[in-house]
DNA sequence: GACTTGACGATAGACGAATATCGTTTATCA
DNA sequence: TGATAAACGATATTCGTCTATCGTCAAGTC
């Protein structure tokens, strides 16, 4: 290691001052961890405001950034959308995204032969399925 | 049909300019369509000018977008990054991003059960994979 | 309760991508 | 070949997202 020294007794969180326990940061952790789905800047944003009136964006900015430093949140990228946010820990996943209400939603499991897809010669690592439609309140259906 | 009137035969193509053939369209509509692969607009932008040197980027969004309205372009959106365009008209398939050289390539076939992925209730429409990893050439292969 | 300083809200600024503007060039056709 | 306007290159402007700044507020601590 070249830096870190004082308190540093853990590689994630080398110097970084202590934080603090405030309202807006709880109420947009608790946003984040009870939504069971990927939410965005925007939503968590109001989402918060509802619980702690006067909430601003940058804080939404400063709390979701820390939590993926924190490693307790993961980006979630949607072709052509702004990122989004998800607790993390979760089992391997994949996402829908519903065309009407512009929600996202998790989908367990994973279809089998992914490996398979790429020729010869390609080595794949990763991989990331979205799957598009309408979700069920959309369709009218209850669940 | 509401307007559409003179020379206007075709539906994709009401009341437009005619169009000319010049030699930035043609380079740059040449590019697109002997990639085998989706390219994104500076991509475009620096293969085209090395046949038509001062090509502007202007040139190339026009350029991009008419063949897009025109449907022999296709918009291929990659999670968390800009645009790529590419040649309409090919098989279904899905893309494989090298990390490496930041490439997309296509890859033909699809998994299968993707439809059944989904709990019960939501309607599946389409669906988009995405691989990642290291092409051929990035692993120092041949091919 | 008072002190220290991390966190806050507001907002200006940065940034990359895309679009609009405008004077010049040039494809098309009589 | 000359007239017309489509298309061009350069670049200013816009747009959405995100970051930096700064004065104020308040959590944590003694």
């Amino acid at each position: 290691m070249t830096d870190g020294k004082a308190h540093s007794d853990d590689t994630s969180s080398r110097d970084r001052p202590r934080s603090r326990r405030t309202r807006q940061r709880s109420v947009i952790q608790r946003v984040l961890l009870e939504a069971n789905r990927p939410l965005g800047t925007q939503e968590i944003l109001e989402a918060a405001q509802a619980k702690a009136p006067g909430l601003g964006i940058a804080t939404v900015y400063r709390t979701v950034h820390r939590m993926v430093e924190e490693g307790r949140l993961v980006l979630v990228e949607m072709p052509g959308e702004a990122p989004r946010y998800e607790a993390s820990g979760k089992e391997h996943h994949h996402h829908f995204r519903c065309r009407a209400c512009d929600d996202v939603f998790e989908i367990q499991g994973c279809p089998p032969g992914l490996g398979n897809l790429a020729p010869k010669g390609f080595r794949i690592e990763d991989h990331q399925v979205v799957l598009y439609g309408v979700c069920p309140p959309c369709t009218g259906m209850p669940g």
